[in-house]
DNA sequence: CGATTGACGACTGTCGACAGCTTGAAACCT
DNA sequence: AGGTTTCAAGCTGTCGACAGTCGTCAATCG
């Protein structure tokens, strides 16, 4: 974890200074995510930071953001364990995420135009072309994208806000079963039907549409993890 | 800012030690609602700490702890700010709010009971003592509770959290415009409606009382802000 | 032999310090 | 005067250190 400016002297690189805060939390959300630690588990921040070459406070303060977005829990006095995420926390949060999604297409519904439909449409192909060969993780990249695009382009940030705070635990719950959704093929044709019911422009059809979406993808993730 | 355990010897108090973080959260919390910050003022570390007669760290924890919560935003080696509002963030907060009401009430309708609805109605009947004469801080925070019961006994912790989130929002908006809702009976009144649906068990009743209560409050907050 | 106590090690909460960046203004040039 | 450059002050990001607390395990007592 050495800073490496890496800057070339002739091109105009962009230079991010990523600061330690940001690059320690996307070490913990990858290692998270990436079952590299057990669920619950314990994270000292000493070893943490030896591991990684920074010191404590870098460390403290990616934990304390990962806490905030619900993969990291802490106990006073005791630090920072691994959230871990029972059938009934799973099922809330694809309840929540239910209840965002549902309030982002309705509102979606009544601006809907042609240049929103293209857009999402073409990220659909992308997921598409995806589901063959790609890894997983890159799978439910695109998927999240798509969903994410659903709801900024209802117009709402701090809707947008809430389903991002969420899409990490989504990607935790995902990762706890280990595999994505059962058919690539399945999954595209629901998305197809999401954008079909909202160029149709009827409300109760959106409705429908993302209950019957969510609620596959919930049944699915919820069975994964009675398996596990 | 001292510890202060002040535990008589008799009672087994259950002693907490609060640490500096929330103390220090929460003393930036009651200065931001309480407009002793202006909006989008900068606040500096150093400056802070000293007043509270702490080290930087506890204050950068406290600091981080409300930017997630929407209260200050942050900016790379500048600093942190106290969030400033315009009227689309204002409406977009109480048009999530109402997202996540309406899915609670959805939830809660089918398990409403006797039980709960005792214990709803009489947090009401504290409200409305509470109309008369307390501080306006003070039914805000019996405004809230009300609501927040509501979706507590929707049996979505997630949801839950969701609303804790925006609920420090609700009440920097609220704080923004310098003034609770317009007419303490109406607004009581308006919560009994709400029981009355809930206690019909038409969830379209519900939808109608809980996007008549929340449209009202982002109505008056809306125009309260245009004002100011 | 089981329960309690005490000591030890490890870790968190907090602190003060330093380097580098940001900012505002003085100094300078045109 | 208007714009640009330089400079100093203040601040953030990061670090290492210390004190108090928690968990563990062995020694002690009933």
């Amino acid at each position: 974890m050495s800073t490496t400016p890496s800057n070339a002297l002739g091109g105009a690189v962009i230079i991010q200074q990523r600061n330690l805060v940001e690059q320690v939390a996307d070490y913990l959300t990858q290692a998270i995510i990436g079952q590299r630690f057990a669920p619950g588990e314990r994270l000292s921040e000493m070893q943490l930071a030896r591991d990684l070459g920074v010191s404590r406070a870098p460390v403290r303060e990616a934990a304390r953001l990962l806490e905030s977005r619900g993969l990291l829990v802490s106990q006073p006095r005791r630090g920072f364990f691994v959230r871990a995420l029972d059938t009934g926390e799973l099922s809330d949060v694809f309840d929540l995420r239910l209840c965002l999604e549902r309030h982002a297409l309705a509102r979606l519904v009544t601006v809907f135009d042609a240049e929103k439909e293209l857009a999402l449409r073409r990220q659909v192909d992308i997921m598409c072309n995806a589901a063959t060969g790609d890894s997983d993780s890159r799978k439910i990249e695109e998927d999240l994208s798509f969903h994410r695009m659903l709801i900024a382009y209802a117009g709402n940030r701090r809707l947008l806000k809430a389903f991002d705070d969420i899409s990490h635990e989504l990607r935790l719950c995902i990762a706890l079963i280990g595999k994505t959704h059962a058919d690539p093929d399945s999954i595209a044709t629901s998305h197809w039907a999401l954008l079909d019911a909202l160029a149709s422009g009827d409300p109760a059809r959106c409705r429908e549409a993302i209950d019957y979406h969510i609620g596959v993808a919930r049944d699915y993730v919820v069975k994964g993890i009675g398996e596990a």
